[in-house]
RNA sequence: CGCGGGGAGGAGCAACUGGUCGCUCGUCUGGCUCAUAACCAGAAGGUUGCAGGUUCGAAUCCUGCCCCCGCAACCA
């Protein structure tokens, strides 16, 4: 029986366009999905949306002179626009300013307070504006946050619900040392010594006079919700959690094999306090979280006073999805930051998509049919032995590796074709010749079809051409110095 | 002693469970001509940041030091 895949990216804050670090996060999302859903035939379930609370949106808004649900309603589609910028294949898209959505994070504080997990304290300490939190005495660096070391924190005093986090030390230390709890490895144990060195019970809500921007907490109306934990239910609640009318949160949730992706600096969120938050309110734990890396630029952080902002739009517009898609998912590594630099995309796009793989199916498909070959009926590729390195790279999450492969299978291919000369072969042996080009023909079969996760559109284009050789066009025209 | 990542041939990376330093791009030479000035072969190019130590043997382990990057905003 087929398994239900589900997978989920982190919800993007909306209070800027698109980072090509969220590209890389959902275009690997992406090919994860689609590697389940079209390679291995099973349902598969794909979530992202936006995270649209909190302060930072509700400070962006004011600036803007808007209210807030109208700017976000702004940006929102923003986000959306990278499904056909970026070719995804998501089947569900959340905001957290969704109705269902504001419902279900309130249930799940019911139950984590029904628990006994969640608890009213005042509170009197430094806060940084920056993270929405409470900064302890150890956290200060030089009296400051160390997140935001030119940000004042603020002297506060509030009452507060707090989440007894400190509660579920043995818990996630059981839960994390299962290796598939967090891909790559080095991350789990990150996260392994993160609870190690102690938990302490985390905010959970905000006074409403401060800020009113959020999901109401259930049964206190002077209390809102502290962004990350609404944000974080959006994993459930874009399910149809808890009622599940449905049926998809039993199928594909509680059933199914539940993937979230994430950049590395999310480790608490996703492992530590999101996994707690829901053994507290009685749902199955994640099964895994995959990390990747950060993109940088130049060797450094993107930003816009440096002025190395990558926009992924751009790069997209310029020289197509499928060549955004292949730097991200092969070009950076899977789980480390990559240096993004226009130069070294252009290198990498000539060298692999135009000389690599656009001039193999195009030497391949134009000798074939000048002499007549036909592609021999195709099929039968999920279960092709030949494949198998390629199926265990993707089932380990390894994108990279696996890409490694199919371009190892194409320079094979070239290196084929030097030996065996089809080209000059047909004159003296054309029987020995087609049998060669068959072969060819396959082998490109077979490329296209491990693309299909990776490069779809492409991977449309190549058995497209492989049907109509006549009318085969470059697949990537090299790009000019 | 704030935390973390890293220093490898011109560039980007693999090897980091100790045992001939590998790959890609670029460069040079040769081959080929089916193909998108593409493809194939070969070559040049590194005492693996520095200094010690452990070891028969270290890029890989230990110690000290130097340098770069991220940890403010925009932002993943």
């Amino acid at each position: 029986m087929k398994k239900n895949f589900y997978i989920t990216t982190t919800l993007p804050y909306v209070n800027a366009a698109p980072h090509i670090g969220f590209a890389l996060e959902i275009v690997q999302a992406d090919a994860l999905a689609r590697y389940h859903k079209e390679l291995l035939g099973e349902e598969v379930f794909f979530n992202t949306g936006t995270d649209e609370h909190g302060l930072k949106i509700y400070r962006k808004a004011l600036e803007e002179g808007k209210n807030p649900q109208a700017y976000t309603d702004e940006y929102a589609p923003k986000f959306d626009k990278l499904k056909s910028a970026l070719n995804l294949s998501y089947t569900h898209f959340v905001r957290t300013t969704d109705r269902h959505h504001v419902h279900a994070a309130q249930e799940l504080w019911k139950r984590c307070a029904t628990r006994g997990d969640i608890y009213k304290k005042s509170y009197r300490g430094l806060y940084c504006v920056g993270d929405e939190m409470f900064l302890k005495d150890s956290d200060l660096v030089e009296g400051k946050c160390p997140n935001h070391p030119t940000m004042d924190p603020i002297e506060v005093e509030e009452e507060n619900y707090f989440f007894k986090l400190s509660a579920y030390r043995e818990k996630l230390l059981e839960h994390l040392s299962k290796n598939e709890t967090i891909i790559p490895e080095r991350r789990r144990r990150e996260a392994i010594q993160f609870v190690e060195n102690g938990l302490d019970d985390f905010s959970v809500s905000r006074e409403k006079q401060r800020l009113s921007w959020g999901v109401p907490v259930p049964g206190d109306e002077t209390q809102v919700m502290y962004v990350w934990f609404d944000a974080l239910t959006n994993y459930i609640s874009t399910l149809g959690w808890p009622e599940d009318a449905e049926g998809s949160y039993k199928k594909f949730w509680e059933n199914g094999v539940v993937v979230q992706t994430a950049g590395k600096d999310q480790i608490r969120f996703q492992s530590i306090m999101w996994q707690a938050m829901l053994m507290s309110a009685g749902v199955k734990t994640t099964d895994t979280v995959v990390y990747h890396g950060h993109i940088i630029s130049g060797g450094q952080k993107m930003s816009k006073s440096v002025g190395n902002v990558i926009d992924p739009f751009e790069i997209v517009e310029k020289y197509g999805t499928d060549a955004l898609r292949y730097w991200l998912l092969r070009e950076a590594p899977t789980f480390e930051d990559g240096d993004f630099t226009l130069d070294r995309f252009k290198e990498s796009y000539n060298a692999n998509l135009a000389n690599g793989l656009g001039n193999l199916v195009s030497r391949v498909i134009t000798m074939a049919s000048t002499n007549g070959v036909k592609t021999p009926g195709s099929g039968g590729l999920e279960n092709d032995p030949a494949l198998v390195p390629f199926w265990k790279c993707l089932d380990a999450f390894e994108i990279k590796k696996a890409a490694d492969y199919v371009w190892q299978r194409i320079a094979d291919a070239d290196k084929k074709i030097d030996e065996t000369k089809p080209f000059k072969l047909v004159k003296e042996n054309p029987e020995g010749a087609k049998k060669i080009l068959e072969e060819l023909l396959a082998e490109v079969d077979k490329i296209a079809f491990m693309l299909k996760p990776l490069l779809p559109e492409t991977s449309e284009k190549i058995t497209g051409a492989l049907q109509h050789p006549e009318s085969v066009q470059p697949l990537f025209p090299r790009i000019g110095k």
